[in-house]
DNA sequence: GTATTTGCAAATATTTTGCACAAAC
DNA sequence: GTTTGTGCAAAATATTTGCAAATAC
């Protein structure tokens, strides 16, 4: 899409693509099952190649292993996460949302413009947070009830 | 320590013991390096094993993987955690601060005794979250300067 | 004596890497 | 034609598991 890589590449806009099309926050084992029908010469190691580049160069955020893989989102917007623990399910947690969380918070500038998601760094605790790495954990609906 | 287990055992109590006395957050490879030259007939799938049955009997918390390792905390009070993307330090959040930064969330009840680490479980987006599971991820002020 | 725990090594799962070839410029 | 990207397979890494021996009760 931009042109900050060194060459172009047919398989690197498809797997970008793909991520930018769902909300469900995939791996790289998803992205490649869903694209190896449509590129037939795609290979796994290419997908992880890709992800880690496109995590370098900020054009997919990663939200940690979960159940044991790598999920990525290509949403850089700044919003955090709630993660199922159960079934692994990551769902968007929105800037409106995560401002109520945060709004009194203290040392937090109650004038930012962090309700309308401008900001996505916040000091806490002498660490600076990237909201968009910030992963809550818990149990969705669906497996709470099970 | 409690009876909750099938049978005593002396490596069992060890690995939990290691996991008590430190604040730093660790995972199996830590544990297993410190107990190692105490224990000399200790080996790295007992950690694993223990570790597990620790977090199923809720004796630890898992903070999930950071750089690719599972880090566990041994103190299960209601507490977040800030994770340093670079380094990797793990540290607490006490539950006084992350009572600032959801005592105004919309729907949580005010006059809960969350600031008092009484509640750790959390309705969010659908999502009843555990707290000890909540992490943010960031820089930390050592990895920031650099 | 029976059931659980452990050492050890092999198996598993995810991700990374080396290298020859292909594609981009 | 040189540089970058990719397929493929092997390597690296963290974790789990099978099984016989050891330990707990």
């Amino acid at each position: 899409m931009l042109n900050r890589y060194r060459k172009h590449s047919k398989k690197r806009d498809a797997i970008l693509e793909v991520l930018k099309s769902t909300d469900t926050h995939p791996g790289a084992q998803w992205v490649y099952e869903k694209l190896k029908p449509v590129i037939p010469y795609l290979s796994l190691g290419t997908v992880y190649r890709n992800l880690n580049l496109f995590r370098e160069e900020g054009d997919v955020v990663s939200l940690g292993v979960v159940n044991g893989e790598e999920r990525f989102d290509a949403c850089t917007l700044p919003h955090a996460h709630v993660v199922c623990k159960v079934c692994g399910k990551v769902s968007d947690l929105s800037g409106e949302t995560l401002a109520e969380l945060l709004e009194n918070y203290r040392g937090f500038p109650k004038t930012s413009a962090f309700g309308k998601a401008a900001l996505d760094l916040i000091e806490i605790h002498n660490f600076t947070i990237d909201i968009r790495n910030t992963v809550f954990y818990g149990l969705c609906n669906d497996c709470l009830v099970k």
